[in-house]
DNA sequence: CGGTAGACCTGACCGC
DNA sequence: TGCGGTCAGGTCTACC
């Protein structure tokens, strides 16, 4: 029990809130302090750091952590980057020196003077792994759609996107090639916010409807980011539930919507093998 | 080329 | 208690 006052959880559920909070706690803890010592289990993640990779980042100081997309980045001091991609599973655990006892699905083990940093990831479609300089970030990113929360958006280019394009809303939401940050969660959410159908094609809609949408998307995730970092924050439980995180949501895992006193269904369907959930008399 | 199904994994949960 | 089926927050690739 006394484990659990020494090991914080920094988070789980990946979506977009959860790899911001992860990544405001790791500037935190992390920035300007050297790496002693990376180690890496047997098992193999989705992308990884192979033997050569461990050697080359023993020894560096994390200059910076940033986000792009669902992406952690930590800037070493030689000028490469490690890459971290929390996957369906992922998360990242704090423990301090001594007082770490290796679990089940721990993958990564990164050693600093004073704690620990491991990455844990049962279902592995997660991502540990190393870019070797800001060409190779530039070229793994170059096919990266608009950051809804870093970028300016420019709608423009949305709008002819959507125009040549027919596919869902809801793929195209997904799609990180157009925009990026949204989860199968944000999704559903930002769809029913802009009442419009993730059955409808991108081409079907008019341009004050794709703005429409792109506000929802903004809106949503501002949203989620407020509220995933105060469900953290009221985080208490060993067992790892999770504070009133769910009951904000509009659609996503219910069967109904309350709107002005008035109750809507909720629909659930399949798109392209993940849940959708929306309410026809309310998304047209 | 664009679009879609299936692959990659483990664990939790539900009904029998 | 066990067993089979289903589902889960994400990407990538192989194939029409």
């Amino acid at each position: 029990m006394i484990l659990y006052l020494f090991k914080l959880f920094l988070t789980s559920m990946p979506e977009l809130p959860e790899v911001e909070t992860t990544i405001r706690y790791l500037v935190k803890k992390v920035n300007g302090k050297k790496i002693l010592s990376i180690k890496k289990s047997k098992k193999k993640l989705r992308k990884n750091l192979n033997l050569r990779d461990l050697s080359s980042v023993k020894g560096n100081k994390i200059l910076e952590v940033k986000r792009f997309a669902k992406y952690i980045l930590l800037r070493l001091s030689s000028g490469s980057y490690i890459i971290i991609h929390l996957g369906m599973s992922g998360r990242l655990k704090f423990y301090l020196k001594d007082s770490y006892k290796t679990e089940k699905h721990d993958h990564i083990v990164l050693e600093f003077e004073k704690f620990f940093i491991v990455y844990n990831d049962p279902r592995r479609f997660g991502m540990f792994f190393k870019l070797k300089d800001h060409e190779d970030l530039k070229s793994f990113f170059c096919n990266y759609g608009q950051d809804l929360l870093l970028d300016k958006v420019n709608i423009s280019k949305i709008i002819k996107i959507f125009k040549n394009k027919s596919v869902s809303l809801k793929q195209a939401l997904l799609d990180q090639r157009i925009l990026v940050g949204l989860g199968n969660i944000y999704v559903n959410e930002a769809l029913f916010h802009s009442r419009l159908s993730p059955l409808r094609l991108t081409n079907s809609l008019n341009d004050k409807e794709i703005m429409k949408l792109i506000r929802s998307c903004k809106y949503i995730l501002k949203l989620s980011l407020k509220n995933g970092g105060s469900s953290i924050n009221d985080y208490k439980s060993p067992d790892g539930t999770l504070g009133s995180f769910q009951n904000m949501f509009y659609v996503y895992q219910r069967s109904e919507v309350t709107l002005k006193k008035q109750s809507f269904p909720v629909k659930k369907i399949t798109q392209n093998g993940r849940s959708t959930f929306f309410s026809p008399t309310l998304q047209k």
